[in-house]
DNA sequence: ATTTTTTTCGAACATTTGTTCTATTTTGTG
DNA sequence: CACAAAATAGAACAAATGTTCGAAAAAAAT
C-alpha cells in the first residue's frame, strides 16, 4: 500500500475513533515515517489531490473532504403524562435519524396509536414525524393536542363550514374542532418498524 | 447565563461546526476571558462534573460526554437498470440514516413503485427497508428480484402447496414463484415523506 | 463590615505542533 | 549504469497550545 493511502486512512481511522485529528508527529508514528517533513510532503499530495483540507497553522485541524451525510436525531414521544406538556423528558420513549438538510430545526416524533388512520396507511405503532413549523391545512394530516392531555394525528378539514379532526378509519367520528383542540404540527413523514 | 454554560455551549457549537474542538484561548476570546487560566478554571470544573472529556497535554482535546446516537447510511434503490445488479451504484437514488445498533450490516432500502401493496400501508414512493440476511417466509413481506431485471415487494404465502408474492390489493393478481423469481430479503421498515 | 468563596487576571513556562530548509536515500527509467 | 524523480530524514525554528502559580477582583455568605 501506498504511505499516502496509509495515511489517508489512518487520518480517516483516527478522526472517527477519536472524532480528533492526528498531529503530524502521530501521523509520522502511525505509518513510520520518523520526520515530520516526510508526512508533511505527503499531507501536501493530499491536499493538492483534494482528498484532505487542513489550516495553516492550526493543530489537528486536517479534515477529509468526503462528503458528510449529517444526521440528528429528534425525539419521539410516547403516551403522553397527564399534565406534562408534550416534549417533556417524560414522554419521550426514543429517538430516531433525520437527514440535518432535509428539514428544519421544529421536529419531533410521535408514536401512534390505534388504527384510526389506518387507511392512510398509518398503522397503529407507526412513528410520525411532525413539523411544528408547518400548521397543518385543510386535508393535510396533522398533530392535534386535545385537552392539553392527548396527542392525535388525523386529517383536518373543514364541512359545511365547521372544522373537523377526520379519521382515515369508517369505524370512528369525525371530532369538530373546540377550543381545547391546539394544532401541533403537520405530519411529514413517517416510519415503520415490520 | 453563566460562565461555565456560555463555554459548554461555545464548545458543543464547534465541535459541531467545525468537526474540532476549540483551543483554550479560542474558548477565552469566545466568552470573554482574558486569561487562559479562567478558562482552564472552568474548564476543570467542567470535567469534575463529568459534562467534558479531554486529555492531558494535548490540543484541541476537549470532547463532549452527550452520549452519541451512531447512525450510518444505507443506500436507497430506485429503478434497476437492466443487466445490472441490484445494488449497482448505477440504481442507487439516495441514502437514508438508521440507527446502527438496531440492524445487521446487510441492509438496503428499496423506493416503492405502484400501489400494489396499499393495503398492507405500503403506499407509492414508500421507501422500505429490506435485510437480506432475513430470508422471508410464509406471511411476511419480502423483496423479491424477477429476472433479475426487477424487483418487486410483496407478501409471500403457499397456496395449496405453491408459493406466490401476494399483493395487498384486490386489482392485482397473485404470482407463482418460479425458477426466475429470486427472494432478496424482508422487507424490516418503512419511511414515508408525506 | 468582615470573612469566605468564587471568579478572573497576568505572567511565565513547558510542551506540542506546524513549517521550512537542505541533504540523503530510494525508486523508477532509458 | 547514469540520470531524474520521488520519498525520506534531520534539524532548526516559529507558532500554537496547555499548564501552573500567585495575586487581585468580584461575588456571596456570615
Amino acid at each position: 500500500m501506498s504511505k499516502q493511502l496509509e495515511i489517508l486512512e489512518y487520518i480517516n481511522e483516527k478522526i472517527e475513533l477519536d472524532g480528533q485529528a492526528p498531529s503530524i508527529r502521530e501521523i509520522g508514528a502511525a505509518v513510520n515515517l520518523k520526520s515530520t517533513s516526510s508526512v508533511q510532503y505527503h499531507l501536501d499530495n493530499l491536499v493538492k489531490k483534494g482528498l484532505l483540507s487542513k489550516k495553516a497553522n492550526q493543530s489537528r485541524s486536517i479534515s477529509n473532504n468526503k462528503k458528510i451525510f449529517n444526521f440528528k436525531s429528534i425525539p419521539v414521544i410516547g403516551e403522553i403524562s397527564a399534565g406534562t406538556p408534550l416534549l417533556a423528558e417524560e414522554n419521550k420513549i426514543g429517538e430516531i435519524p433525520i437527514v440535518e438538510e432535509k428539514y428544519n430545526k421544529d421536529l419531533f416524533a410521535l408514536k401512534v396509536n390505534g388504527d384510526s388512520m389506518i387507511e392512510a396507511g398509518i398503522h397503529d405503532g407507526d412513528i410520525v414525524v411532525i413539523d411544528k413549523n408547518i400548521e397543518p391545512k385543510n386535508g393535510d394530516i396533522g398533530a392535534f393536542m386535545i385537552n392539553d392531555t392527548e396527542a392525535t394525528v388525523k386529517y383536518l378539514d373543514t364541512i359545511s363550514g365547521k372544522k373537523y379532526l377526520i379519521p382515515a378509519n369508517k369505524n370512528y367520528q369525525n371530532f369538530e374542532i373546540n377550543e381545547n383542540t391546539q394544532p401541533v404540527g403537520k405530519v411529514v413523514s413517517l416510519f415503520r418498524d415490520i
